[in-house]
DNA sequence: CCGGGCTACTACAAGACGTCGTAGCCTGGC
DNA sequence: GCCAGGCTACGACGTCTTGTAGTAGCCCGG
């Protein structure tokens, strides 16, 4: 008996398999290529939470329903992030802190990004 | 009747005011700012939850413990940030997602943070 | 030293999520 | 056209987390 998923892992898992396939996806195919270990009816049961919380979006195809994200997985995270920045009391220490997570590579595309933003 | 909290809202709220004293606070002194209308025992119990997680140091002052965050909250959130990054499939995309919600004042702040970070 | 108030521990309820069973429907083979 | 196999839709169940509170014990002031 393979152990239990942590809370929100499994459904974490199927989001991500969506966004990166790009295309509508019916349960079969989710089923089997995210937890093929699991029974087909759990990753049913996540796709119409999913689609019920307003995360996907779905449409028939044939006899089953092709799912797919209803938000872009960059607007999405991009979103999650704006979200912690709003919450917190100090933005500017908060700004201070994620410069410090930041690999140089993605320091340089920042200030690129940011660049293009002052025009 | 009063409606029951939405899921981690109240753990958040406790966070939240921890964070903004800056000073350990007792189980009392949470109760009265945070949510009065709740009974006291319900605002003892999250801290206790939250310091069971980790997310919370205690010790005592009189009888009682005092609380405060194991975490500056900038950190706190940063971390949460970068992880959305981390979870990413295209971490150009959500950095580009995430500069486009920026305000020009942030973006100002950022740029002046990145130029320190270049030197 | 006695009562009121405040705290710690325990308990109960509801929601979210992981996981699956069953009944029904479609399709392919005879 | 009919029947069996497979796949889908929906509903059900268990667990964990979290919102919420009750009760018993302890400390201090009068």
């Amino acid at each position: 008996m393979t152990k239990r998923r942590s809370t929100g892992q499994l459904e974490a898992a199927v989001l991500e398999f969506l966004w990166a396939v790009g295309d509508p996806s019916t349960p079969g195919e989710v089923h089997e290529s995210v937890a093929p270990d699991l029974a087909y009816t759990t990753v049913m049961t996540v796709l119409n939470r999913l689609h019920a919380k307003g995360s996907l979006e779905r449409k028939r195809r044939g006899r089953a329903f092709a799912y797919w994200p209803s938000e872009a997985e960059a607007k999405h995270r991009a979103d999650q992030m704006r979200d912690q920045l709003d919450a917190a009391g100090d933005r500017h220490a908060v700004l201070s802190s994620f410069v410090y997570t930041l690999t140089g590579a993605e320091a340089d595309e920042l200030r690129r990004l940011l660049g293009e933003a002052a025009e």
